[in-house]
This record gives C-alpha cells, sequence and structure tokens, in this order.
DNA sequence: TCTGGGGTCCTAGGACCC
DNA sequence: TCTGGGGTCCTAGGACCC
C-alpha cells in the first residue's frame, strides 16, 4: 500500500465518553445530568457528573459515597455495554477496514484510504460523531493526528464529547504545554519522579536528558492494525486478608484455572507457560512462572501447576503470613486444534483435555453453574460479577 | 472500608548455544 | 591456560493502560 504523499493527518482515535455510566443514563433516562457510578463494593464507571466530585474508577463505594452524597449507584448492565460497543464499531468500520480495537469503548482508525469517499480526516471524525449520536444515543471524543499517539493525547484533549485535530504544522503547539503524563508510559511513579526534578510538562521535559521520550508522539511510526490475539490469557481474584491455607489455595486456584483453561479451550489454545501472581497482605505481590515443553489447557493441569507454583512463592517468603490475591496467567500461546490432541499420545494434559471438553459442551447447553470441579464449583461468589470479567477479556 | 480485573511492555540477570 | 561476544530463552519484578 503506498502512503499518502501529503503529510495530512489520516489517524482518528475514538473513545466513547465515560462508556458504563453513559449507557446507564442512555437506558435510564431519570439518570441523565445526575452523578452515577457504576458498581457497589468499588467504583468500575463514573459519570462526569460524578467525576466532578473526585469520584474515579477503582475507588471504594464508600469513599465515593463520601465524596459525592448524591452519587446514584447502578449495578451495570454488562451485556448492554457489549452490546453498545460493538454497534460503535460496526458505526466506525462504516468508514474504515483499518479499526484497531484496543478495549470495549476505543479503537484507532485510519482513514488514509477513505478520504477520496468522505473527505478529510477531520471531515470524517466529525460525521463519525454525529453517527454515534444520533444512531446509538453515546457520545464519542475523537482525536484526529499524524500518529497514533499524538491522535489518542488529542481525543483525551477533547473529552468530554469533543473532537480535537492536530494540525501536522502544529504538533509540538499542541504538545508542549501538556503534563507529562499525557504521554504513553507516564503514570503516577514516572510523573512524581519528573516532578521531583521540577519537570511538569512535556516542554520541560523536551529541554531534559528525556527529551527523546517528550518527542516520541512525533516520531511514532506504529500502523493502524486490524485484528490482533492476545498474547495471555490470566484470571485474577481478591479476596482481603486471608491465610494460605490448602483449602484457600485449592478452591481459588481451581476456580481460576476453570475460567483460564475454559478460555483457552473455548478459542482452540493452549500455552507453555503458567505464571502465577501472589499478593501478600501488605500489597507486596510476587509472581512465580514455568515454562514446559508442552502446550497446557486442560483445567486440573493448570490448577496443578499453578499450586506447586504458589507454594513455591510462599515458601520464599516466611515472613509473609496473609495473601489477599492469587492470579493465574497463561502465556507462550499456541493454536490448538482439537485434533491435533490426538497426535500427543497419552499425556495426562491431552486426557484431561478431552474430559474438559465434555464439561464446555454441557455448559454451552445448560449454563456455566451445571456441571464444574467440586472445589471450583463450590467458591463461586466473586466481588465482581463474571459478566464484567468478560468485558474486560482480548480478543484470544 | 483500604485499594477490582483484564491485559501489554520493559528491564535485568542468568543459562545456554555457537 | 584463559576466555570474547552475540543471540535466544527463561524468570522475576514493576510500571502502565483500560
Amino acid at each position: 500500500m503506498a502512503r499518502p504523499t501529503t503529510n495530512a493527518p489520516t489517524i482518528l482515535h475514538a473513545d466513547l465518553d465515560a462508556f458504563y455510566a453513559s449507557v446507564e443514563q442512555l437506558l435510564d433516562p431519570s439518570l441523565r445530568g445526575r452523578p452515577v457510578a457504576v458498581g457497589g463494593g468499588i467504583v468500575l464507571a463514573a459519570s462526569y457528573e460524578a467525576k466532578r466530585y473526585g469520584v474515579a474508577g477503582g475507588m471504594a463505594g464508600w469513599r465515593a459515597r463520601q465524596m459525592c452524597p448524591d452519587l446514584v449507584f447502578v449495578g451495570g448492565h454488562f451485556r448492554e455495554y457489549q452490546r453498545l460497543a460493538d454497534e460503535v464499531m460496526a458505526v466506525f468500520a462504516d468508514f474504515t477496514p483499518d479499526v484497531q480495537r484496543i478495549s470495549i469503548d476505543e479503537a484507532f482508525l485510519d482513514v488514509g484510504g477513505s478520504v477520496h469517499l468522505f473527505g478529510s480526516a477531520a471531515l470524517i471524525a466529525g460525521r463519525l460523531r454525529t453517527r454515534v449520536r444520533e444512531e446509538i444515543g453515546l457520545p464519542v471524543s475523537v482525536g484526529v493526528a499524524r500518529t497514533k499517539s499524538l491522535a489518542k493525547i488529542a481525543s483525551q484533549a477533547a473529552k468530554p464529547d469533543g473532537m480535537v485535530v492536530v494540525d501536522p504544522a502544529c504538533e509540538r503547539e499542541f504538545l508542549f504545554p501538556l503534563p507529562v503524563d499525557v504521554l504513553w508510559g507516564v503514570g503516577p511513579v514516572t510523573r512524581r519522579k519528573f516532578a521531583e526534578r521540577g519537570i511538569h510538562t512535556v516542554a520541560q521535559l523536551a529541554e531534559s536528558p528525556w527529551r527523546e521520550q517528550a518527542l516520541a508522539p512525533l516520531a511514532d511510526e506504529r500502523r493502524v492494525r486490524a485484528g490482533g490475539r492476545a498474547g495471555s490469557v490470566g484470571a485474577q481474584s481478591a479476596f482481603g486478608r486471608q491465610f494460605p491455607t490448602d483449602e484457600l489455595l485449592a478452591a481459588v486456584l481451581g476456580r481460576l484455572a476453570d475460567r483460564v483453561a475454559g478460555r483457552l479451550r473455548a478459542k482452540h489454545r493452549a500455552g507453555r507457560t503458567v505464571t502465577v501472581r501472589v499478593r501478600f497482605a501488605g500489597m507486596r505481590a510476587i509472581t512465580r512462572s514455568h515454562t514446559g515443553p508442552n502446550p497446557v489447557a486442560a483445567t486440573l493441569t493448570l490448577t496443578e501447576t499453578a499450586l506447586t507454583l504458589v507454594r513455591q512463592g510462599l515458601a520464599d517468603h516466611p515472613d509473609e503470613h496473609q495473601i489477599s490475591l492469587l492470579a493465574i496467567s497463561v502465556s507462550n500461546l499456541v493454536d490448538q486444534p482439537a485434533v491435533q490432541l490426538d497426535l500427543l499420545g497419552p499425556n495426562t494434559d491431552s486426557t484431561r483435555w478431552a474430559l474438559d471438553h465434555s464439561v464446555d459442551a454441557v455448559r454451552t447447553r445448560f449454563g456455566r453453574a451445571a456441571v464444574g470441579y467440586a472445589r471450583a464449583a463450590l467458591s463461586n461468589q466473586g466481588s465482581v460479577p463474571d459478566e464484567f470479567r468478560e468485558l474486560a477479556e482480548h480478543e484470544l
């Protein structure tokens, strides 16, 4: 594909505003104009009215209520989030095939090949916003720029419900006055590090030893690429402070392995590397991993490997008495068609894989709770509904 | 009432091979 | 008798993003 000869911007970053909360306000008109939080024990998303009070995602529910006494909590319509977000992405696809979805509610678009059909990137961005607003009823902010980094920064600057076009001739004028944490990869820790050196804006960073980092958005050459599969699959569970008894480890790891392995099998994938994460009561966390010769996708194999790794990790830290989170992740993924399993011979994982498949089949017909390993089936009350977990899953 | 759950990427050291 | 340097894979930790 020939690249455009002009340097007109062709990259869009489109980001739905306060997505979950906006959907709730769309579904229930009585919530419009009011501070809304999705969640309960923890705030999963906050409307702009709530954000004005300082309410933010990840915040404990009691804290949010403290900051904003009029806050309305809603449980969340997770299926609707997925459905509406998919509809928005379908609108995007009407403008270009080059759509890279990077989460449930945001995407990059390269409209370089569409300008002869629809007009400039800025015009396309405007039409796209209008269509999403009129056909679906949701506000979406769009950034238009020459690079992905700049487009993303522009969409953040456009929020809420706005649009910012960065003229290639004015990129520095746009970027330099902004705070350093607009840069990709600069979070709270790095921002603090810079602040200690008197660096607060991108302009100041550009005059420092980290000049390259400040100018990175201008030099960004990453292309918009459609598709893309996840490189790892994981699940985690936080449970407050608990003593790591055999019962607890078996129950939690069994349930996590069940989720992870089930997702792998559903997509005919398997992974050679198993990683566990243990967070102690004081929030310090460790990881332990193991890479084996054969890809794993069987629930019991994954459970056993995870259990061994967690026990190793605990043994390395005899000073820690309580744990607050366990996680399992599988990486080094490969495709694992069903037929291939028979070629593996009588190893335990392939035998177990076949057993798991009958469990999967029952669940497909009768639902998730219909069947499962005993310990996994027992402790199934998480603090976050499964529907919410599924929203965060990446395409395998 | 302490702090959810899904991911990616980067760094650094060590093992191992050529 | 001493020993270079590059490449790859693995492990552990941490920052960051949505």
